[in-house]
Order: C-alpha cells, then structure tokens, then sequence
DNA sequence: TGTCAACGACACGCCACGTGTCGTCTCCTG
DNA sequence: CAGGAGACGACACGTGGCGTGTCGTTGACA
C-alpha cells in the first residue's frame, strides 16, 4: 500500500528536530498530554514527515530516549559493587522523576497497550541495559563481592524490581537511605553461604 | 458548579450494568481500545450517567476491580509462609497474564499520566493489599518463620517488586520454578543473622 | 400521592487522529 | 551540470471519542 520511504533522502534536520521537542514537550506538559501535533508544531514539521517515519508517539519516544540512552546511567566500576549500583539506580531514579513527566514513564504506559511498541522497548532499551548490568554483575564475582553462583536473573529482579513495582504502584521512589538497605538485602540474598534448607 | 449528584437516588442497576460492561468490553476488546461510549451502549445506558459518577473511564475499571478484589488473591495461612506467599503470588500472575490481565495492566497504565487515579488505585486498590501481605508476614515472624526484624517495605519490594519489573518491561512473568528461586532468596534477604558488614 | 432528581435519548462543539493532495526544494544519478 | 525521483512543509479532510447541554420520562424517597 504505502510504499516504505528512502532512509537515504531522509531529512536529518526534520529528524533531531522531532526527537528534541518530544524529549521537550514531555517534561513541559507531559507525556500523556503531548501529542504528534504537538510535536510537529514544536519542531517546526508536517505531521506527515512523523507519520512518514514512526508509526506512533510512543515509537518517536522510544527513539529520543534509545538516542540519549547510552550516555545516560552507565554502570561505573570503581571496584566496590554495592556503591556502583547505588550509584546507577540512583541515576535510574532520576530517570524517572518525577513519574507523570518522565518520558521513560509515559513510554511504559503506552507499551502496556501496545505490543509492538513493548517488543521495540525490550529490544531496543531494556535489553541493552540487562546486558550492561550482566557485565558489571560479572566483574562483581570475579572481583569476589558477589558469590559466583549469583544469577542473573535473579539479580536483575531484586535490584532493579522495587523500583519499577513501587513507579507503577505509586509507592513512591526510593530515597537514598532506603536505596542503601535494599542493596544490602539483595547482595544477602545472592549468597546461598548461609542458611538454606 | 455541576453540583454533586445525590447518592441516594442513585441506581444501582445502572451503577452494576456499567461495571459489569467494563470487564466485559476490557475482556473482548482490550483495555485501551474500550471507550466511555461502548460501555454505555453495552450497558444500556446514558453516557451522561456514567460521567454524572465516575470521571473517567479508568474510575469505572478501579471501582469494577475494587469489587471484585476482595474475593480475589487472599493471603491463605497453612502454617508455611514460603509455600503461602507461592500460592499467592502465583494468584497475583495469573492476575497479570492473559487472558485476565486487561483490566489491571490498563488501569495500571492509565494511572501512570493520571495523578488522581493514582492516587485512588493506590488508596482503594493498593494499600489494602500491602496492609494483608503485612498481616501475614507478621504471622510468619511470630512462628519463627521469617526473621522477626524483617522490614515489611523491604519484604514487599523484594517479593512483588520482581512481578511487576517483568510486566512493565515485558521480560515474562515467572514461572512455577523461578517463582521458588525468587522466594528462597527474598527470604534470606530478610535474615541478617549472617554476613553483615 | 406528590415532587424532585436521576435517568435515557439525543445533539452539539471540540480536538487529535491518520490520510490525502499539491507544489517546492533537495539531493542522488547520469 | 542538468534531470528526475522523492522527501518535504502546508493544508484540507473525514472519523471518532470526548465531555457537556437539553429535554422529556421515570422512579424513589417523603
């Protein structure tokens, strides 16, 4: 029907012009309120070049956010495990507040409707930072600050769960001190050592 | 300006036909695609009526699931808190998967750009929750089963904070086995007999 | 039995959606 | 250095759900 357009005379300027005033309009008024008339008129664009490209609001977000990505909370190695995830979720946190505004947050929202655009956000951003988070976890155990027999799976669950679960039950992020105990609990729980049946 | 409507003559065969209309067109044709007027027409009713009560379509969905929930994922109590909080938690995935899940994960999202239902979702359809799983935890601390300095924020991040992590970033909801590993080590998060600093 | 408000019906303006059209301008190609 | 394909901005269009307003009708308290 529509035949896919030319990537190659594609408008680079009309491109980083919609990225910017998505991230913009989002911490202006919002995910939920902005809308692709909105970032067209934003970005000084046809709706047209929107559609031509992305099939979705969610999916240009997906794309700013994929853009800033990586620059954005790396996993630092400083040699001590506990304070570098302290660090990065703490990042993350940041990331995500304030909720109603967080780009990352309306991005969420929207692929809990639509599986097309939660298969690119998996691919596409989440699954880069479990790979990331992969590696700082393995250097942990080699470095011998985390039983080698951790897994990851498990790991990624207890770091990183409390944060999504108290994001989208409005809980309420956690605040610094609270963040240090709960680094605490899950590098307990990675050690099978003790205790078991 | 719009004063309140009268409570008292308020009718509660309507009042039922829209809840009942919402789960059943949440079911059929999903969460967001379901609009203010279907449920009206399926309920045979006036849209007027269902804006004269609720606000918006995601307060219908709450009170329809505020409803329901108390009959639904109980905390059973058999003596063994880790085979009771499997048994539960378990109710809580199937809760979260298909073909059930529409209704939460949508009103889940729709919560996520709207500050007041938020704020309900977590008043009517949280907190009483959070206040059972602490019900039972404490039980579990009194027979020796979980350590009795356990923190119940910790304890229910730690063991819901994996099951929501997975849905909002679509990594798939545990599985029976996984769902034991989970909870083998939340619970020795919470025993800080060994290891501390 | 009377009264008054909630009800169903229906109509309205609004706004964002997603598509279509057209003339312009830019950038590959030959 | 032309020529032409096609991506672009502009603008217009039909669609559909939103949230509100109006108007008889109905049904539940007093």
């Amino acid at each position: 029907m529509t035949k896919p357009p030319n990537p190659q005379r594609r408008s680079q300027k009309s491109r980083d012009a919609i990225l910017t005033a998505a991230l913009e309009l989002c911490g202006e008024e919002g995910y939920g309120r902005m809308t692709i008339e909105g970032i067209a008129a934003r970005a000084g664009v046809s709706k047209k070049t929107i559609y031509r490209w992305w099939p979705s609001k969610g999916a240009v977000v997906l794309e700013a956010l994929h853009e800033a990505a990586d620059t954005v909370a790396p996993h630092p190695d400083t040699g001590d495990f506990a304070a570098d995830m302290r660090t990065q979720m703490a990042t993350v946190i940041r990331f995500l507040s304030p909720p109603s505004h967080a780009p990352l947050t309306g991005l969420v929202a929207d692929a809990l409707r639509d599986p097309e655009l939660a298969e690119q956000v998996r691919e596409r951003l989440v699954r880069p930072r479990i790979e990331a988070f992969g590696q700082r976890m393995r250097r942990a155990q080699e470095q011998g600050q985390l039983h080698p027999d951790a897994d990851l799976n498990v790991a990624l669950d207890l770091f990183y769960g409390p944060l999504y679960h108290r994001l989208v039950l409005h809980l309420g992020l956690p605040e610094p001190a609270y963040l240090d105990t709960l680094i605490e609990h899950v590098i307990r729980a990675l050690d099978p050592g003790r205790g078991g049946s």
